[in-house]
RNA sequence: GGCGACGUAGCCAAGUGGUUAAGGCAGGGGUCUGCAAAACCCCGACCGUCGGUUCAAGUCCGACCGUCGCCUCCA
């Protein structure tokens, strides 16, 4: 079997065919840093990094951009939201920019997502788009009135093309105000003259002003990219207006496709709706790691497939904290036993198993990233797998063998971290003095003196320390 | 109003034409264990409603009900 994708813009699963045979280039666009991320960027940004391991386990190359957003865009209030963020914070705007980057790159390291290849900044790339610009204004498919310059949507046909939408399907002016000096309600800005109270501004041809809406990722991703290249991604809010925006301007201005996959992916909600400040439910990552570990939001993240939508709720959460924890059990304990196995062959049994749960798992991958499906495979290895571990021992490499898989997909693909290997070896003396009362407490038990013994183990657990009792010896291991 | 998505057991969630509808959590009953924890075994849904297509439909078509998103910055 192959790579299959969901494709946006044909509304079907296709088989992916990279332009270049063995590489894959890739852009999904990134935040506006001007606040902390939310649960929302979570999401999406795990579902795109998930993607992006499980096609570099496939052996693509892949070029992964993301950008971010930095320049400010105008509310429709005619706020900027970076200017309003940097009122809000007594900041300069790019040290407020640079602030919360800095955030944004620490919640996704917290969510193990990997780091794009390359992360432009849109302040970085105003003269391309001023270039980028000044191309559609050559072609006559823009025009400038005011100092400011607008893209000529009537003159595109094909606009609305990933939306599914025409032109004059549009209800024009009913919630917005339309800007008199549009020749057309959906011709939509690439260049706006700076306000003289407007702190973000660049010198152009038409005066000093800053960047449209859109122009940014046509730009950035095409410079690092080419034209076309292989993959877009982004929330599916953003396909209309913005990603339809982004495909007009880079094919109107030079007649090439500009991505062939678009790949969309689904919101979080809470608790049934959409997560927005005005409703009061705005739950900013760094908020979320203090109740829940950012592997279990990870792993929940990825037990929903990532077209549909995710209702954060915390009867959820905790099922998928529970869930988290019998596969890392399994993790754990073949750690645990390959550190003191017996030589052997490898069993038949334990590699037909991982096997099979490898093939099945590359399969569910295969068919637009069904992780869900592919997370199901693997707690039916891990019920098999701990009923052989609970009726014989078995040698070093099998261990290793099915060890290894987890690494490979659990950790690799999925991003999920391995458990915390026993603190052996660390600065302070935590393992040396648990094994000594673990030693004791057995000494104990062998004397039937339960209530010390018991003691001893309850004492630990109120240090976070959990005891158990198994056929081969006494195990150990941190809850946090 | 226009465009689009979704509605599967108490909760979460795969399955998109064909043997007994994955998996996780919670719950119930067992096994193991001094107890606990972990683990294993057993128990649950006819798939929003109503029609239609088909030898055969959660799975395709239509209507209706409900939820959500986009149409306005938003991951």
């Amino acid at each position: 079997m192959a790579l299959t994708i969901y494709n946006s813009l044909t509304r079907q699963k296709e088989l992916f065919t990279p332009i270049h045979p063995g590489r894959v280039t890739m852009y999904v666009c990134g935040p506006t840093v001007y606040n902390d991320s939310h649960l929302g960027h979570g999401k999406t940004y795990v579902n795109f990094d998930t993607m992006v391991r499980y096609m570099r386990y496939l052996g693509y190359q892949v070029l992964y951009v993301q950008n971010i957003t930095d320049v400010g865009h105008m509310l429709d209030t005619g706020e900027d939201r970076m200017l309003k963020g940097s009122q809000r914070e007594h900041m300069q705007p790019m040290q407020l920019a640079e602030l919360y980057t800095r955030h944004y790159l620490r919640d996704m390291d917290r969510l193990n997502v990997s780091r794009p290849d390359i992360q432009p900044h849109a302040s970085g790339h105003i003269p391309e788009m001023i270039t980028w610009i000044q191309k559609l204004l050559d072609a006559g498919i823009a025009y400038e009135v005011n100092g400011s310059v607008y893209f000529s949507v009537p003159q595109y046909k094909p606009y609305g093309k990933l939306a599914g939408r025409r032109i004059s399907e549009a209800q024009s002016g009913t919630r917005i105000d339309v800007l008199e000096e549009k020749r057309d309600p959906a011709d939509f800005a690439l260049w706006k003259k700076a306000s003289p109270e407007h702190i973000l501004r660049w010198p152009s041809p038409w005066g000093e002003g800053f960047p449209g809406w859109h122009i940014e990722c046509t730009v950035m991703s095409i410079k690092y990219l080419g034209q076309p290249f292989d993959i877009h991604g982004g929330g599916v809010e953003n396909k209309f207006p913005h990603h339809e925006c982004e495909i007009a301007q880079a094919e109107a201005a030079t007649g090439i496709p500009f991505a062939n996959y678009w790949i969309h992916n689904g919101m979080l909600m809470i608790r049934g709706e959409e997560m927005h400040k005005s409703l009061g439910n705005y739950v900013t990552l760094a908020q979320a790691f203090e109740h829940w570990d950012p592997m279990v939001i990870r792993f929940f993240i990825l037990l929903s497939h990532y077209r549909g939508p995710i209702d954060f709720t915390e009867e959820a959460i905790e099922a998928a904290t529970k869930g988290l924890q019998r596969l890392t059990n399994l993790w754990q304990e073949l750690n645990r036993r390959a550190s003191n196995a017996a030589e052997g062959e490898l069993s038949s049994q334990v590699k037909g198993l991982v096997d099979h749960t490898s093939r099945s798992v590359n399969e569910s991958m295969d068919d637009d990233f069904n992780t869900p499906e592919a997370i199901a495979a693997l707690f039916d290895m891990t019920r098999e797998m701990n009923g052989i571990l609970a009726g014989e021992s078995l040698s070093r490499a099998s261990l290793v063998y099915a060890r290894d898989f987890l690494v490979r997909f659990v950790g690799d693909v999925l991003g999920i971290t391995p458990p915390q290997e026993t603190k052996q070896g660390d600065s302070d003396n935590t393992a040396g003095l648990v094994e000594l009362l673990i030693e004791s407490r057995n000494k104990l038990r062998q004397a039937k003196q339960w209530a010390l013994a018991d003691n001893i183990r309850d004492g630990l657990l109120a240090l976070g320390i959990e005891l158990r009792d198994g056929s081969d010896g006494t195990s150990w291991k941190c809850l946090h």
